[in-house]
DNA sequence: TGTGATTTCTTGATCGATCAAGAACACGGC
DNA sequence: GCCGTGTTCTTGATCGATCAAGAAATCACA
C-alpha cells in the first residue's frame, strides 16, 4: 500500500528545535528573547533557521499564546476612498498614525461601517483594540465592537455612558460661530449641516427628523447655534436649515443655491463643516453674491483648504490630528486594556472622555451686516 | 490553605458547550458553518452565547487552526501622513481597498518602509498576503517580506525576478511625453525627477546617483525621456536634470526656480509627477513666464488636479485606481495564494507581470516652441 | 423490512507557538 | 566543603478554536 503523500507540512520551530537538538522553547527564545540563551547557541539556531528557510515564528500562533495581535482596528463610517477624500478625516487618521508608528503596531482599516450589514468584518479581525470614529447611533456595529470585550475608543460619536470617547465642545464651537455672526449684525442666517441620519437625505431641515437624529455631532452643532440664537432673541424657525447628506462641496453648494436662492436670502451662512463651508462659497460667486460683503460664511474644521480659499474661510479650529493621536494613546496607555481581559470594554471609567477645546478663527469670509 | 484565585479564565467555545451538554464542535458550528447542525439546537447555542455574553469564537484562535488572517498587508514606502497626502498614493489605495470590501478583507497598513530598520512590524502581523508598493531595491523589508512565505504583489518597484509585480510602462510613457514636447519644436529641455536613491537628496542631476539608481521608476522613465531625445538626435547632456527626493509640489518649485534661473533656461520641462509639474508652474508664475508661451511643461499620472491647474496640465496618465485594484486582485486570486503554502512565494509564475498601458493626455501647460 | 443515503452530532487530533516551573551546571565567597 | 545566586536549557501544559473521521439517528425507497 502506498500512502498518498500528506500535505507537506510547513517547517515549524519544532523542526527547527529537533533539527538542532535543542528544545522548542529554546529555538522559540533564540528569536523572541535573546538574553535567554548563550549566543553562541542562538547563532547556531538563527543560522540553521535561515539554513531551512525558516522565517521566524508564526505570527498567528504567537497571537494566540500571547494575547496580543500588534495592530490597532479603525472602524470608519464611509468607505475608504471616500474617507481618504475627505480632509477631516485623513487628518485624523494620520494623528492614529503617528502613534500607531511610535508603538510600532500596524493599522487595520475597516471602511464602511455605516451600511455595514454583516458584523464578520468586525468580529473576525486580529487587533488589540478599536477605534470607532464618528457612527451614526443607529448602528448595531458599535455593539458589535463592544461585544467583542477589546477596549474601544469612540471618535466624536455616539457618546456612549461607560465607553471612552474622544470628542470636542461641538455646542461650544457651534455657539462661538454663531455669535460671531451675530455681534457683526447678522440676523437673517442660513445653517448647512451635517446629515442627522444616515439615510442618504439631503434637503431642506425637517424638525422631526433632527429630533430623531442618529449622527450626534450634527445635533449638538445644531444646539449651539440655536442656543446663541436664543441668546440673540432669534427663534429656530427664522433660520433656515438645509441639511447635506455627505460633507463634501458638491453638497455645500447646492445648500448654498438653495438658501441664496430664497425670497428672503440669509446675509450669513453657518456651515457644519469646511468643505460645505467652501461649497458655499462656490455658490455664491456661481451667483454673483459677494462674500463677505452681501454674505459672510463660517465653516467648521479648519481643514488646510479653509485658510487657502478665496476668500479665506472664517471658521472653527478642532485639533483632528491631535485627536486620533490622542484617541490612539487613550487606547493604548488604558489600564484595562490589557490583552485578554474580557472585562475591558471600555477603557478607564472615570475619565473616559476627553474632551479638546475649539477655537473660532477668523479670516476674510466674514464682515459686518450691511444695513438693510 | 487558601488558593490565590487563578486568573479567572475567558469564557470559551468549550465552556459555552459544556454549559449545553453539546459538543465544542457543534457549538462552533453554531457559528461558522449553520448548515451543520438543527437550526433549534442552533438558536440555543446561540442564545446561550448571547446569555453568557459570549461574543463568538476568538479570531485568532480561528486563524490559527484556518490558516487565513482575513486581512491584506499594505507596505508604503512613507508615513501614512505622507501617503495620505500624496495624490497618487491615495488613488492606488483606493483601488486596493475596492477590492477588500468585495473579498470582505482588513487592510492592514504598514507605512515607512523604506526607512524601516526592524523587521518586527513585517513579520508580527497577520495577514494572508502582502501589497508593496514603490520600495526601494536596497531596502531589506522586501526580502524579509519574501522571506515570510506568503504571497507577494509588488507595484510599480522593484521589479524582482520570479515576484509579481503590477506596474505601467514607464518608458513608454516618458517617451511620450518627451516625443510631444520635441514635436512641438522644443529643443531645450529640462527635467525634473523622482528621487533615484532614498537619502533625501534634491539638487542637480548627478549621473553617478543615476546609474546607482534603488528607485527603479524614476530611472526607467529617465530612459524613456532620453530615448527620445536620442532620436531626435539631442544629447543626454543638452538636458539639464534636477532630482527632487520627494514628490512634492514645493520641491517641484524649487526645481522649476532653478531650471527657470539657468543662464540659458528651459523652453520645456518634463516632470516625472504632477505634483512636480504643478509645483514648475508654480514657480513660473512666480517668475512671470508664461505657461504655455513661454514654457511648456508635462506631467506624470494625471491626478485630478492636473486637470484643474492653470493652466491645465499636459500629462501621462496611469489607471491609478486600477492598479491597485488589479494588484489586490492578483494577489488574491492568484493559485498559489493558497493558506499555508510555504512555497507560494509569489503568484503565478509565468505570468507574474502586469503591465497597465498609458496615455498621454494633452491640456493647455504645453504648445509649439517659439522661434528664438 | 432492509439497505443505502442523509442529517445531526461527537471524538480526538491538530494548528504553531509561549510560558511557568524546574533541572543541571557553573561560579564565588566564606 | 557548603550554600546561595545566576545562567542555560528542558518539560509539559496551554492559548481557543477547526477539522477529519466516524457514530447514531432519521429518512427514502424499493
Amino acid at each position: 500500500m502506498v500512502h498518498r503523500s500528506s500535505p507537506p507540512r510547513r517547517f515549524t520551530l519544532r523542526d527547527l528545535a529537533e533539527s538542532l537538538g535543542v528544545s522548542k522553547t529554546t529555538a522559540s527564545n533564540a528569536f523572541s528573547r535573546p538574553d535567554q540563551l548563550s549566543p553562541a547557541l542562538r547563532d547556531r539556531v538563527l543560522e540553521a533557521a535561515r539554513a531551512e528557510g525558516y522565517a521566524g515564528p508564526d505570527p498567528i500562533a504567537r497571537m494566540l499564546r500571547t494575547g496580543r495581535a500588534g495592530a490597532l482596528g479603525l472602524i470608519l463610517p464611509e468607505s475608504l476612498p471616500f474617507a481618504l477624500d475627505d480632509p477631516s478625516t485623513s487628518e485624523l487618521i494620520r494623528g492614529i498614525a503617528d502613534a500607531c508608528e511610535e508603538r510600532r503596531l500596524g493599522l487595520l482599516v475597516i471602511p464602511g461601517a455605516s451600511r455595514m450589514r454583516d458584523p464578520g468584518t468586525i468580529t473576525d479581525v486580529a487587533v488589540d483594540g478599536f477605534i470607532a470614529y464618528s457612527l451614526p447611533s443607529d448602528t448595531a456595529v458599535l455593539h458589535q465592537v463592544l461585544a467583542r470585550g477589546v477596549p474601544v475608543v469612540v471618535v466624536d460619536e455616539p457618546r456612549l455612558p461607560g465607553v471612552a470617547t474622544v470628542s470636542i465642545d461641538d455646542p461650544g464651537g457651534a455657539g462661538l460661530a454663531a455669535r460671531h455672526l451675530l455681534e457683526l449684525g447678522h440676523r437673517r442666517l442660513g445653517i448647512v449641516t451635517l446629515p442627522f441620519r444616515s439615510d442618504g437625505y439631503t434637503g431642506h431641515g425637517d424638525e422631526a427628523r433632527i429630533a430623531a437624529a442618529t449622527y450626534d455631532v450634527a445635533a449638538r452643532r445644531l444646539g449651539g447655534y440655536r442656543a446663541a440664537f436664543a441668546e440673540a432673541g432669534l427663534a429656530d424657525d427664522d433660520v433656515s436649515v438645509y441639511e447635506c447628506a455627505h460633507s463634501n462641496e458638491e453638497l455645500g453648494r447646492q445648500a448654498g443655491r438653495d438658501l441664496l436662492g430664497q425670497a428672503v436670502p440669509p446675509t450669513a451662512i453657518l456651515a457644519m463643516s469646511d468643505r460645505l463651508a467652501l461649497g458655499v462659497l462656490a455658490a455664491a460667486r456661481e451667483l454673483r453674491v459677494d462674500v463677505p460683503r452681501s454674505l459672510a460664511v463660517v465653516g467648521f474644521d479648519d481643514i488646510a483648504a479653509a485658510a487657502k480659499s478665496r476668500p479665506s474661510l472664517t471658521t472653527v479650529r478642532q485639533p483632528l490630528r491631535l485627536k486620533g493621536y490622542a484617541a490612539a494613546r487613550f487606547l493604548l496607555d488604558a489600564p484595562q486594556a490589557r490583552p485578554r481581559d474580557s472585562a475591558a470594554r471600555t477603557v478607564a471609567a472615570g475619565s473616559d472622555e476627553l474632551d479638546f477645546p475649539v477655537e473660532l478663527v477668523i479670516r476674510r469670509s466674514t464682515a459686518a451686516a450691511v444695513a438693510s
